[in-house]
DNA sequence: CCTACCGATCGGTAGG
DNA sequence: CCTACCGATCGGTAGG
């Protein structure tokens, strides 16, 4: 019975999160008023705090949420086999899949987490440092094999890369003529074949 | 005399201006209240609308300036002469000095415009299409004259530039390693040469 | 989950 | 450029 309850409360939890983060990302996190988020569950501004504890917990719980996405996709890429140009399209391709399957979440992701509070934002910052940690990994190795340009700088390209990525949101909308898959592919192969030394290029 | 008095007035103003677009930039537009500006020019809170009409007539200001500033060096780029991938690399080098010379308004342009009501907005949207028909044009002319990859899709090429361009004001901070003039060079190599054909790499 | 309320602050105006 | 004010709304809480 607490379990129904519990079960029934998060999944409002979950309700609210979802529509937080669709709200945020219109409108907003200082825009977005806890009267719109009411409004969109069909409940009383005040009745919102039964399920959280701050209009600021819910940015973070947005926010963490988009970062936990990029971080497993960018996990999955990071142990995948093959050479560094295979793996380092292969995260490039997740990272804009996963910010188009999850549009919302990714904006409030990339543009409202910097109005969270120094703690909340620390947590963030740490898996934001993860993150492009996991791209320098790539990076760096496909230098050490000779399969990348040992002049491309592995901390530019890491941000040649999310800058690529990153603004994705800003232009995509569902039903374009090219898919997630698609996008991901182009954006990979314009980049990687810079980074690519002369020999491996003619070898391709 | 009016003159005089004119003249103190848009000095007023433009400080005013000046004063938004790092408060907006930092704490984002809804983030900032007019009580915000009136501190930061020592004034009080209705003191301001002596020299604006509204608070969202001082975010078109801002977002219109920043707006200008990547149009007049866009336009310079254009106007120049040599290759294809030459003047693609010095409208990219352009970019990336104009937003960091300009950071704050540069991001506000990019990151606060979308609060902009209908019309005003649409004034904003207006300019950005013709600036990416910029891009566009030396792209195309890339491809035609057989400097780029025929497959290099101009409209994709265009969002891959804007893209790696519009992040810079993330990530860049005055006094690093790199100087903007050095960052737009590294930010070009990589893309250009992403969009080249074979022989023309072999002939670089 | 609602009603009713808290103090604070919002953008903006009048009148000087 | 200030004082004093407008109605509206802000995030959040108490008590049920």
């Amino acid at each position: 019975m607490t379990q129904v309850a519990e079960g029934t409360r998060s999944a409002r939890r979950a309700e609210l999160i979802g529509a937080a983060a669709r709200l945020f990302s219109e409108r907003g996190y200082h825009g977005t008023s806890m009267q719109h988020l009411g409004d969109a569950l069909g409940l009383k501004r005040g009745s919102l705090y039964a399920h959280i504890g701050s209009k600021e917990e819910l940015l973070f719980d947005v926010v963490d949420d988009g970062a936990e996405r990029f971080l497993a996709r960018g996990a999955e890429a990071l142990a995948s086999t093959g050479t560094a140009a295979d793996r380092l399209s292969t995260f490039l391709i997740g990272h804009i899949e996963t910010a188009i399957e999850h549009l919302d979440a990714a904006t409030v992701f990339l543009n409202e987490w910097r109005y969270l509070s120094d703690h909340l934002r620390s947590v963030v910052q740490a898996k934001r440092d993860h993150y492009e940690g996991m791209i320098g990994t790539i990076v760096t190795e496909g230098v050490a094999s000779g399969e990348f340009r040992s002049d491309a700088d592995a901390r530019f390209a890491v941000l040649l890369v999310l800058s690529a990525g990153n603004w994705v949101y800003e232009w995509y909308r569902p039903g374009g003529r090219l898919g997630p898959q698609e996008i991901g592919e182009k954006f990979a192969d314009l980049i990687v074949s810079g980074l690519k030394t002369k020999r491996q290029k003619g070898s391709a």
